[in-house]
DNA sequence: CTGAAAGCGCTTACAG
DNA sequence: CTGAAAGCGCTTACAG
């Protein structure tokens, strides 16, 4: 069998009908296994021994015009070196490959106003499907989804007016575990370390925080939290400090996100203050090699691959149209409790709670 | 200006040059910017304007399936989310973005043998080209591009034969900084945690620690290393564990990788070693939040992002023809001093040698 | 400067 | 079960 004298750079279709004394048509319907019915089963074998003799390979860009279907479906990502992000882009071009998609990934990177070109651009290659990371709680990107119909899936983050079905982790019960938690460790001067309020889990997380504190009794006329002007290590520290010049008798603090809870790292070393002896510290998100910080940190761990594949399934259930319902498919976390939390210096009374029922799964 | 009634799912080229009274190739003329000047500028005009007001967009696939071109590039890695390869692919897919190109990526996990499904897949995409961050020694991947006259680059790691060009850092000096430093420290029985030997890093820093261990004349006639089955924590830890049981008194190791050397961080601590006190560990990579381990770790660190984009530099080249030549990039490492090295315990006699001049880029 | 035609490689009603 | 034809939306020689 001699496969190697390919040297024609492109077969086509009509080169193996030559080969195989068939017409076009016949090599299509016999090559497509959804098709292959159609052919008598003694020609069907001839056009695939000529296909392979040959090295044909189909060609999708052609069938896509025609059939008007790329099987490409795109994602955006505020950035694919984010731990946090590459996990859920690997999960969802998992399940995606799975059912014959291509992924093209876009960084889109912090300038929000790339976005739409972006996506413009990604419309222009007839992508069946957008799987958006980076959504803000209002988002100019879900009015052009939508304007133009083409199908989309929030992850990680949702918007606002529950335009598009969205994956995401439950916050207020990852919140309510935080809180819980170092509330059980005996702390009462708590204190939030936010995301930015543009971002759905900057605001939802930091209403939940609220929402956990008001259930301890541990409610306050002024404020508790310092918002962080964006998910990084460096924006904690500048939120931590501005937390800890406000309120020096804090022994907790509850981040809304890893890195941010790393920046707090920073900033108490910066003050001379240990973690967790003089403050406790918990994150959200448990990335990769949170457990081998120091000290560990303690946070809420979401199962992010997760989060990809069910972003995934819902996108292909939109494409195929089986399900055109909005759907918030919403994600439980667990706590991990490794070494940024302990009982406070002073020892305040320790409160404890029946632990809450577990919340679970698809809402909406 | 009602830009809203968009209401057809398609407009196309036809629709266009209806609603300006021109033929539909002048419609393809007024729209491409390279053939624009061939139209008279006021009919340029009324088809720029009609294509607005219609929200006209091309159609990428038609224009491909046309021209012949995809601008689409394919992008193999083994894992997304390992905070290795994410900055390689989100360097390399920022610069092609920036010429046209969106790149589609393909996780191809630790099935090897799923990897030249894939690339047939991707080819039948019409892709334009290939990153691969992928690749063995010798691997059947390459193979298969040279035959279908796809072009090509690897990326980390480089092949064996150098059929392909190749963006990589520089092993060998990576290697020599390492056992420079620890040496520099007194260190005399070093051992290397090496990597798999199927792939090209693991080959080649093994052979590069023993080359920089010679010159320093610290030969010896058993071996100095235990290769990991894989480089991951896990794997990182049973080899430390060889290492140990055959040689107890050695005091530095040296990593082909970072998540190598966490997992030597693993084994010590089982058998109630500290690191740097009794065995001084260097990395290699400098993956994010090295700094934060316990100790921080001292490492070699790569430009991730900058391989990514060189990679994404030469496979631009080759796409456009302009340069046939195989090249290697070879990128120079630096050593980054964090904690997790120190002097020996015994205190050996310090070596001291001339610092190596920094080799630089750009070989052969 | 513009139009008419051909064709990229495929799929799919339409006949037979 | 198979062939012949049309057409997906675009681009580009070819005329004029």
């Amino acid at each position: 069998m001699p496969r190697s004298s390919t040297k024609s750079r492109t077969v086509t279709i009509k080169q193996v009908a030559e080969a195989a004394a068939v017409h076009p048509s016949t090599v299509s319907r016999a090559l497509n296994p959804a098709t292959r019915y159609l052919v008598a089963e003694e020609v069907a074998e001839r056009v695939l021994a000529a296909a392979q003799r040959l090295g044909y390979r189909r060609n999708l860009l052609a069938a896509g015009l025609r059939t008007g279907r790329s099987h490409l479906v795109g994602m955006l990502v505020p950035d694919i070196a984010n731990t946090v992000f590459s996990p859920i882009l690997s999960g969802a071009a998992e399940r995606l490959a799975a059912e014959g998609f291509s992924t093209v990934v876009a960084d889109v990177g912090r300038d929000s106003s790339r976005q739409l070109e972006i996506v413009r651009e990604l419309a222009t290659r007839q992508i069946e499907g957008l799987i958006l990371a980076t959504v803000q709680r209002d988002d100019p990107v879900v009015d052009f989804c939508l304007e133009q119909g083409l199908p989309a899936v929030l992850v990680n983050r949702a918007e606002e007016k529950r335009r598009l079905s969205a994956v995401v982790s439950d916050d207020a019960l990852g919140m309510q575990l935080a809180v819980d938690h170092v509330v059980e460790l005996g702390h009462r001067r708590i204190a939030h370390l936010a995301g930015p309020e543009t971002v759905s889990t900057g605001h939802l997380r930091r209403r939940a925080f609220y929402g956990a504190m008001e259930q301890h009794d541990l409610r306050s006329t002024e404020p508790l939290h310092e918002a962080a002007e964006g998910y990084s290590r460096e924006e904690g520290a500048i939120a931590t400090r501005r937390l800890l010049d406000r309120d020096p008798d804090i022994t907790a603090i509850v981040a809304a996100n890893d890195l941010l809870a790393l920046g707090a790292y920073d900033a108490l070393k910066e003050r001379g203050l240990r973690c967790p002896e003089d403050i406790s510290i918990v994150g959200h998100n448990d990335m990769p090699m949170m457990d081998l910080v120091t000290p560990p940190l303690t946070t809420i761990r979401i199962g992010h691959n997760a989060l990809g594949r069910e972003a995934a399934d819902l996108l292909l259930q939109r494409i195929r149209g089986d399900d055109p319902e909005i759907r918030n498919i919403v994600l439980a976390p667990s706590l991990v409790v490794r070494e940024s939390t302990a009982r406070p210096r002073q020892g305040q009374a320790k409160r404890t709670r029946s632990a809450k029922a577990t919340r679970t799964a698809v809402a909406g």
